[in-house]
DNA sequence: TATAAGAGTGAGTGCTCACTTATTTTTATT
DNA sequence: AATAAAAATAAGTGAGCACTCACTCTTATA
């Protein structure tokens, strides 16, 4: 039996991740994973029972970092700000996470679509979570009157999808910055206008 | 030479419509095509010099059903409409269009990520002519004063984020429809109150 | 230094794949 | 009906795949 937290299987997922994410999961061979990992084949077989259990590994390996605990440190440090700039905070924190984690979430949105357990992994420890974080985060400006009544899970999903989209368009699809223009600024002012209390002209 | 346009032809790229649609590009075989088809395998090859022109094939033969037409068509209908219906009407076709057409948008996103030339066809022929007519739309408001001055793209792509994320959500990754409440008219009502030139209480 | 166990190796294995080719079947023309 | 051309077939073919296994190398312990 081998170490289970011996470094060669750290190198092997890390070594999984890149190629992974360049060439997708059944675009890759072991071999490719053996050779950016500096192991022989035969040692991927050792740490892991197939090629897929290596995409398990590295799918569960990275998870946390573009999951809910990032986001909720970060909540819980702008609490007292006004709204505004909280909700200017929230886009640039989630863009970044969500940039940085933009080939661990491509891997997943691709290999999830013919995978019954990435799927689940992923909605159950990414998109509901964050859902449920940003829905209590309106909730609480309709509790002050910032917003008026609505499920709270629309004005969430708009600030998800957009932000969601920048980085599918950006990183996915290669669109140049110029159709992305998403601007945190314009982008919080849209959504807080549309939300408030409707004012009589 | 094969007449090129022969029901083989068609029914070659139906086949193979439906088995990528399921379970991918990589994940297909060219006998599963064949199977699909009612042909034999070596028939395939009378018709499309490789597997990955099959793709193409598929691809250029139903791009234009998820395309510009469509929308254009159905913004010449709607152009006298109240804004607000009209937004409606947007939102309603689109998401009818892209859910129709949802298994081709799965496969070339899911494709494109390791091919240049379907990343081009569905950035030149999908994405950016759509994004150009939604925008005009916008550019037409703020030029009557139902929207304040900003970079048309901007509600262009929250709509369009929205639309997608939506399909993307329900039939890629299969999130029930509860957590999919992008219901058009308050989807609407936030995108409107939320471009509106600015009224002080 | 001798021994044993763990870690690592890479040629080998059987299988599947995209694609080919020799052959048969169908269609069109006279 | 005879012939030729076109279309379709299905048994190959060789390359490449995930995974195995018999073996070597390294390290630890006595």
């Amino acid at each position: 039996m081998v170490n289970q937290n011996h470094p060669t299987k750290l190198a092997i997922l890390q070594a999984a991740f890149r190629v992974f994410g360049e060439k997708g999961f059944k675009g890759t061979t072991t071999k490719e994973i053996a050779l950016e990992a500096n192991v022989a084949e035969g040692t991927l077989f050792r740490y892991f029972p197939s090629k897929l259990d290596i995409l398990y590994g590295v799918v569960d390996t990275l998870i946390t970092s573009i999951g809910v605990e990032p986001l909720q440190n970060f909540l819980g440090e702008i609490n007292d700000l006004p709204t505004v700039e909280a909700l200017q905070y929230i886009i640039l924190n989630r863009m970044e996470t969500i940039g940085a984690g933009k080939d661990l979430i491509r891997i997943i949105l691709t290999e999830a679509q013919y995978d019954e357990h990435l799927r689940e992994v992923y909605v159950e420890q990414v998109f509901k979570p964050i859902q449920q974080i940003l829905s209590s985060f309106f909730e609480q400006k309709m509790a002050n009157g910032e917003c008026r009544e609505m499920n709270p899970k629309l004005p969430a999903n708009i600030l998800l999808s957009s932000i969601f989209f920048t980085v599918i368009s950006q990183h996915l699809l290669t669109i140049e910055a110029e159709d992305n223009i998403f601007e945190a600024s314009e982008l919080t002012n849209i959504l807080l206008y549309g939300i408030q209390e409707r004012l009589k002209p």
